[in-house]
RNA sequence: GGGGCGUUCGUCUAGGGGUCAGGACAUCUGUUUUUCAGACAGAGAACACCGGUUCGAAUCCGGUACGCCCUGCCA
């Protein structure tokens, strides 16, 4: 019987969530999702002098902008210090770890020693994983863990392969501090373990902390989860991630007004791939996803590409998920509100704007007609095309709009009849037209335009223009 | 220093012994005898390097270079 898979996201909280973070929440939460699994959260704050609960909250705005829902409630590593430290103890009993009272100067001097002898650098023998309780001082110690010193630690690892590292490159590692607090190589698997995870899927940063902590597993008796170590997202110049790069915060992309569904099939094909498959819906990244589908390597950020995604997306989403998700994106960037009246013309125009939009914002500027009131303004380009042969043009067309019936076919009869009439091209008089009724020259068709605002709104822009 | 991982068009990637090395984004060039925007069509563009195994290597092996990660009483 197959066990029901659970994988987590283990953010700690220094920040907002990450962009690379954010794709190794939504590997977790596809290869989760895909298989009627749990996604699990726990925040990694052991370490409180770094901890705000601003930047934990971050964290969890970011996920759910994402769409990334999580399983129960968030699990706060912190709060399972107790639980930490009885497991080091209980290793302790099991003689899988030993007491230390090494202290921080002795580790010093060991590794200065040894650098005279010529290494450059030497893991730290502790002289106290042999010693003898009864030799044991009055002072603070430390509980390390006893790892074997010689043979190998193997990672059966589903993206990188088998990885092979040999025991005497690894020391004793601290499992829990002179102060009695747990360290993080510790918790991790003492939650992951209690948590009942079954994969885990991270940043490949971590792949060597792996061997370390299935040492730990095994020191326990625990079985070892499946390990994916993904490689970690990099710059567009291929150097790792910084602000330099501009956008690194999930945050960052919601208010530059990215939807989220572009965002994740964006983020899902970075590092992963369904053969040649580049634009798809979750469901079915949820259930194309597996780990035979990660690369190794490194991959660069390409803002191109992510708009180009995104601009699928908005094209294919459905008016009023778009439209609900538009003010969504307005209040998060806290910009005013749409008035009934302009929610109204957006969702009865959406259908000629949204094919041309890659982002919230450019979605915005495109249905500029539909959210402006008289008089219409036009811009200086625009206010090009209003010159007075083509006011009087605009005026020839009023009257035959007034009786005109409202649809496209009949529009463009009259407007090919008027264009005739001038003796002029069509696009002639569709510049005029479309400055009039948006004020712009970059707008969609002119039929689409007048079809959406009306008859009376059109002949009243129309009239404000040709006077 | 030691250890681990990586390297296919500018970018994301497919491909895992025999392919004209495929797709997408981007770029360039055309087309669009009624619309700015765009849409469409076409083109250029890659197996890091050096050896080895093999009839045959982008694919397997070794090395080099470069990059990243780990090497904390950080996570």
């Amino acid at each position: 019987m197959t066990r029901q898979v659970v994988t987590r996201f283990a953010p700690s909280p220094t920040g907002d969530l990450h962009i690379g973070g954010a794709r190794t929440a939504l590997f977790n939460w596809l290869y989760a999702r895909g298989r009627g699994g749990k996604f699990l959260l726990r925040i990694e704050d052991t370490d409180r002098e770094r901890y705000t609960p601003a930047a934990a909250a971050a964290i969890l705005t970011g996920l759910t902008w994402l769409g990334l829902d999580w399983d129960g409630e968030a699990v706060s590593q912190f709060e399972q210090r107790a639980r930490h430290a009885a497991v080091a103890h209980e290793m302790l009993t099991r003689g899988t770890a030993y007491k230390c009272f090494s202290t921080q100067e002795e580790i010093a001097a060991f590794r200065a020693a040894k650098e005279a002898e010529g290494a450059s650098y030497a893991v730290f023998l502790s002289p106290w994983r042999d010693a003898d309780p009864a030799s044991y001082p009055d002072a603070p110690y430390v509980i390390r863990m006893k790892a074997p010193r010689s043979g190998e630690t193997i990672i059966e690892d589903q993206v990188q392969g088998r990885v092979v590292i040999r025991n005497d490159t690894l020391d004793d590692m601290i499992v829990l501090r002179s102060d009695g607090t747990p360290t993080y190589m510790l918790a991790v698997v003492v939650d992951d373990h209690d948590m009942g995870v079954t994969h885990v899927i991270r940043g490949d940063d971590h792949l060597n902390n792996a061997a370390r902590q299935q040492m730990v597993y095994n020191a326990m008796g625990w079985g070892v989860p499946v390990w994916a170590h993904i490689p970690l997202i990099h710059g567009p110049d291929g150097k790792k991630l910084s602000k330099r790069h501009g956008a690194t915060a999930v945050g960052e992309y919601q208010l530059q007004g990215y939807p989220a569904a572009g965002m994740r099939n964006y983020l899902a094909r970075l590092g992963w791939s369904h053969g040649d498959d580049e634009f798809f819906t979750s469901a079915q990244a949820m259930a194309w996803f597996d780990l035979s589908g990660i690369g190794r390597a490194p991959a660069r950020l390409d803002f191109k590409k992510l708009e180009n995604i995104c601009g699928q997306h908005i094209a294919a989403a459905d008016d009023a998920a778009l439209l609900h998700e538009l003010q969504a994106y307005l209040a998060a960037s806290g910009q005013p509100a749409l008035s009934d009246a302009q929610r109204d013309r957006m969702s009865r125009g959406l259908y000629c704007v949204k094919e041309r939009a890659k982002t919230f914002p450019e979605l915005l500027d495109k249905a500029h007609f539909l959210l402006i009131s008289r008089p219409v303004l036009p811009d200086d380009a625009a206010a090009k095309s209003l010159d007075p042969v083509s006011r009087g043009i605009l005026r020839d067309l009023t009257p035959r709009l007034q009786t005109a019936q409202w649809t496209k076919d009949a529009l463009e009869v009259i407007l090919n009849d008027v264009a005739a009439a001038h003796g002029i091209g069509f696009g002639k008089l569709a510049a005029p037209l479309r400055a009039a009724l948006a004020g712009r020259t970059v707008t969609p068709s002119v039929y689409d335009m007048m079809l959406v605002i009306g008859q009376d709104e059109t002949i009243s822009r129309i009239r404000d223009a040709a006077a």
